[in-house]
DNA sequence: CCTTGTCTTGAAGTCAACTCCAGATTACAG
DNA sequence: CTGTAATCTGGAGTTGACTTCAAGACAAGG
């Protein structure tokens, strides 16, 4: 249990959402730099947590793992910098992912407004020409369908 | 070239960005039904191509080709209703996603005003106690700091 | 007709990110 | 003190999505 202010891999599972097995690979991966061991066993501490915290959002953003890394392991005066560096370039990339996520969930959400018209009108071979439909939906639904 | 209404590997692969090797594996894995042969070789109708555009939207979302597969291969007279609800499935998945990608996309932003804000200060040691960041954090770009 | 370029297949290789395993060690409950 | 549960390590296995390769087929231009 939890009485030094440092957890074990079960507790630190517990409480960041990754399996321990994930924990051990992203220590042995070195993303978490600063993890010390009391008597051969991983105690992670708040701010263990609080770097796995943020290896989560940098991973669920599409950075790479060696990425994540290299980010955790800048370190010396110019430690700033450098991370600054990093993160402000993995934006520039966040952003394009939305964009393209979110052009491909606009394809996804007229395709089901497709399906649901061709459903009412009694099947696929009773929808009007692809490009009336287009014209439909942008009108009802007010969206672009720029895909 | 293009006379006769149908696209060879490498001008499918022109128009809708996979490598002629991403075709032919996908085409393997049975994605594309529909894809007819003239003499042996694959030709792309106008259709196939809207299928892989279609393919690209789902697979930019998150969908696993076998998923894909699925999807495409649904026909009978079930056809709209088996891929409504494999859409609306994976709509409510998107929705999970997209979620999950804003709010690591918020702490990522958080983390480069952070380092700013060291950089600005002259270095992390200067920064003042996380709880007061994240509070000016919140007053001066009114984000909400959920992660 | 012949060369050249594009296509075909099935199989093997690669890569990232886990995930599992075996065998050894150690902390803790009884 | 002893048994059990959790941990350790190094390494192997898995999954998904490609990517490359080798060997053969064939169409079109010169």
């Amino acid at each position: 249990m939890e009485t030094t202010g440092y957890f074990s891999v079960a507790e630190a599972s517990a409480r960041s959402g990754f399996s321990p097995d994930t924990l051990r690979y992203y220590d042995r991966l070195g993303l978490l730099p600063r993890l010390r061991r009391k008597s051969g066993r991983r105690a992670f501490s708040e701010e263990d947590l609080a770097t796995l915290s943020l290896v989560a959002s940098l991973r669920d953003t599409g950075m790479p793992l060696a990425s994540i890394r290299d980010f955790m392991q800048a370190s010396g005066p110019r430690t700033v910098d450098t991370r600054l560096s990093l993160l402000r370039r993995h934006r520039a990339e966040v952003e394009r992912n939305l964009e393209t996520f979110c052009k491909a969930k606009r394809h996804v959400d007229f395709k089901i407004w497709l399906y649901e018209e061709a459903k009412r009108l009694g099947g696929l071979a009773k929808l009007p020409p692809f490009d009336t439909l287009l014209e439909r939906y942008r009108k009802e639904t007010g969206q672009s369908t720029d895909w």
